[in-house]
DNA sequence: CTGTTAGCGCATTCAT
DNA sequence: ATGAATGCGCTAACAG
């Protein structure tokens, strides 16, 4: 910029009005400070404009993984909303670790973000990192998985209701011993879910077994074992419903491994944004969440109030629909 | 960090040194200003030190998806590298575009990050923006879509054998008219990959045939439509070579949608990082990148030079292997 | 071991 | 419509 005020026999102070399109500063300037700005491929150093308006037009999203098709979607949504706002992404994966998670609010705390995009790992069960966080000014949306003891929006879907159609699905399909695999019963999702499945279960006349519930690991090996472990004791098992992609999978697997014939024997539902690969199996049924949509509201509800100065209030929440995924047959 | 100094009747400097842990600090001293930042929960602002300093201990990553397998473990390496240096992982996605990554690029001139890692859209063809791009100094290690153009390290997989391989596991398996699905003729993952199908045919006394070659459009529709339409005009196809998972996902798809049965009347194989998901269908044979490990080593790469501050080589560049992957048959 | 001073690149207030 | 001066929060050179 100094460079290019002296080329221009101009002060600074000028350049950076007609870099900003002020409207004090005459056309004719403003082209030519242009014309040479582009000519030198000059780019305005983004920390030290950070650094004097105290806004880093950057955003942060914390997420627990991003091998997996619910994340990596909702990163497209995001993306593109933050791209079309002039906004950048920083990216952090707690690996569903709660120390991890830690450790990247205590980075995050220092302006090095303006807002924040959150999805809560499973492991944590104690916020007052979040709270420390949050007393340290960004706005921050919870999407998918919310901690409730902050007071801002959240953009969820609707995982009671899904949690029941679910299980139905299976009853319906003449299950009668569905077992349920729980993300955790930390977050707020499995909870919703898991009441779901039971209200089905009780609306259907099936009485509620607790010892058909699995409280999911971080493990996806030990998760199929554990599986592996109920269908063989439980010989009676017909219906899984699992609440997150990766314990579907792992029941696939465990029915495969058991030779039990999917859907013949165990018929599996389960949450999942496996999309075209889930194509792949007529015997997988998805409830699909609108992950791209999730990420797009989320970042829309997060740049709106940075950008008018506004917090976030829990009324701004909403609440997305999913939807039972069924393949079509194959053709013949 | 004014109010450190104040309360503790230090100057600011003495504080800055006692957090960075400069050895010309008193071990008392340093301990107080520890406990006091500790307390008051202070964060240093990144951008004041990133201005100072004129580093910004932020990576880039641009690559075309995220919704891919391929790319998300590919994040997953580099993220994980990233954190253990302590640095940040800015993402931007091109989708494939020419002019998006033309963008992304000039964000990224002027400082932002320090290095980048980077993953080349199909569609580009052009790499004045690259090198425009380099000569604002950043470090750039490129990861399997690679661009020459530029005297750096490159991150590549074993294109050409893994091509050869495939094309021969079709021939093997029976297969006398294989169709070639190309990523793009600009990507050298293409033309490599190509090559390889090409030598496998010709080692096979297989005559090559261009018409059964069909270039990948960014619409997964249309190429699922083209795939169809090249099964309906070549009845006699047998076999499917899909350089990349979408186009192996479009095969299978137009596949099923003519009643062509898989594997019986179409073979497939596919570059793809389903993992996991792709053990869901016995029909659909994936040659696997080290998708995780590309993304690692990249990123090792990257940080190794920055944090040497010496420009990164050619010669550093890797060549890693992918693995042809079929699926252990159904337990029955 | 600690304090003083200067300046990173830019945006802004005040003056002209 | 433009320029001069100030300071964002931090680091580093220099002085003691």
């Amino acid at each position: 910029m100094k460079r290019l005020a002296q080329e221009l026999n101009l002060s600074i102070a000028t350049v950076s009005r007609a870099l900003q399109d002020s409207y004090e500063v005459s056309p004719q300037t403003k082209e030519r400070v242009r014309a040479l700005a582009a000519e030198l491929n000059y780019q305005p150093n983004a920390y030290a404009s950070s650094l004097r308006r105290n806004l880093s037009k950057t955003i942060g999203v914390v997420i627990p993984e991003v091998n997996n098709h619910f994340f990596s979607l909702a990163i497209n949504g995001i993306e593109e909303v933050a791209r079309q706002s002039g906004y950048h992404v920083l990216i952090y994966l707690s690996h569903d670790d709660y120390e991890r998670e830690v450790d990247i609010t205590h980075y995050l705390t220092g302006g090095r973000v303006d807002g924040l995009l959150m999805s809560v790992a499973s492991e944590t069960r104690d916020f007052d990192h979040l709270l420390k966080l949050y007393a340290s000014k960004p706005a921050i949306v919870f999407f998918d998985r919310v901690c409730d003891a902050l007071s801002t929006a959240q953009v969820t879907t609707n995982d009671y209701e899904s949690g029941y159609q679910a299980t139905q699905h299976l009853i319906e399909a003449g299950c009668r011993h569905i077992a349920h695999l729980l993300v955790s019963g930390n977050l707020s999702i499995g909870r919703m879910r898991m009441q779901g499945y039971q209200t089905a279960l009780h609306d259907h006349g099936i009485a509620f077994d607790e010892t058909l519930v699995l409280s999911g690991d971080r493990d996806d090996e030990r998760n199929t074992e554990r599986v592996m472990e109920l269908l063989r004791t439980r010989p009676e098992v017909d219906g899984i419903f699992a609440s997150v992609e990766r314990l579907a999978i792992s029941s696939y697997q465990a029915c495969n491994n058991l030779g039990r014939a999917i859907p013949d024997q165990v018929k599996i539902i389960g949450f999942s944004n496996l999309g075209v690969a889930a194509l792949l199996d007529p015997a997988l049924t998805t409830i699909t969440q609108p992950a791209y949509e999730i990420g797009r509201e989320a970042a829309r509800i997060l740049l709106h109030a940075i950008e008018k100065k506004k917090p976030i209030l829990p009324s701004q929440s909403l609440v997305l629909k999913s939807e039972l995924f069924r393949r079509r047959s194959t053709a013949s």
